[in-house]
DNA sequence: CCTAACTACTTGGATATCCAACTATCTGTT
DNA sequence: AACAGATAGTTGGATATCCAAGTAGTTAGG
């Protein structure tokens, strides 16, 4: 059931009458939290027809866009920014699908390799087309916008030792 | 281990060098993404001493604002934008802590309310504090981005059918 | 009125994430 | 050479979310 007003406006009103202050953050972190969410949940019904979710589909890109097709767990794990048992997690179920395959790595043996099958391949090229086609769930959006949020954002994701 | 660079202008060159299109689209849903992942780390992180997180800190505040301090579950999970078995889980949550308590509605027996205790109140209080004291994870980003932010993803919202 | 359709919430099952602890392996210092 | 400490990945346990299905209660059409 859609509201008849804009919720995060709402909360603002409520911060400033209760004076908890911080009002812009409390509404800029809420925004995103909520952009978040759409955004996941279109993101994800687009992969869900080819057996995939964003962190996986994630995953398989940054293996085909790695040289030997072929990258260390740890290495996807930096690179995503998520726990080395989510890295496990993910990568599993990318194998189960016969999407990646787990190869030693030939100089360190503490080390495993995620390697794109020709199946993973295909697929993941698959769904970056059909990501493509519906931009990300944020379709409709002025790309200026799009600019827009890309570099208030930055600052924050320096800040957060991203790179 | 921190990058070197940013994963995000990468990402847009080996899409723009794919040719996988929709390149603005992907990097926005991507900053929003990674976004997302450092404020709930940090606001989690902020309310953990206080057996808090945010979803339940969202229920709470709501129940604060509301005019009776209690308010149907139903009508939590519309303003939350989440699930009913969400709502469930937080708020038998939040009533295991004593911040809440279940009650019946009085004219509609299918329908329970959440009413927020008085440590709720307290303790809401408290998070609210807690959270502005750190900007709610975003210090340091100056309010102009902030309000940038809160722009640009204001027509995202309102596509979903948030209001 | 009575029944079919709807609404509110809960339960059980699946998935994704994190943390703590563990195994195996490597590295650097002495 | 040996050992302490770091690193790579996995396992088990906790939590949060969603979906499908179930129960209880309400509403509207015939």
């Amino acid at each position: 059931m859609p509201l008849t007003f804009d919720p995060i406006a709402e909360a603002r009103r409520n911060w400033r009458r209760n004076d908890w202050g911080a009002v812009e953050a409390m509404s800029a972190a809420t925004s995103i939290t909520r952009a978040h969410q759409i955004l996941l949940r279109r993101i994800d019904g687009t992969l869900e027809p080819l057996g995939l979710n964003f962190s996986r589909f994630e995953a398989l890109a940054l293996l085909h866009f790695s040289r030997a097709g072929s990258l260390p767990l740890g290495k996807i794990g930096d690179r995503l920014q998520v726990h080395p048992t989510s890295v496990t997690n993910t990568i599993d179920r990318l194998e189960a699908d016969g999407l990646v395959t787990r190869q030693p790595h030939p100089n360190d043996r503490r080390t495993t390799l995620a390697e794109l099958t020709s199946r993973g391949r295909r697929r993941v090229k698959e769904a970056a087309r059909a990501l493509a086609k519906v931009d990300f769930g944020l379709d409709g959006m002025p790309s200026r916008d799009l600019n827009k949020v890309d570099e208030a954002l930055t600052p924050l994701r320096r800040s957060a030792g991203d790179f």
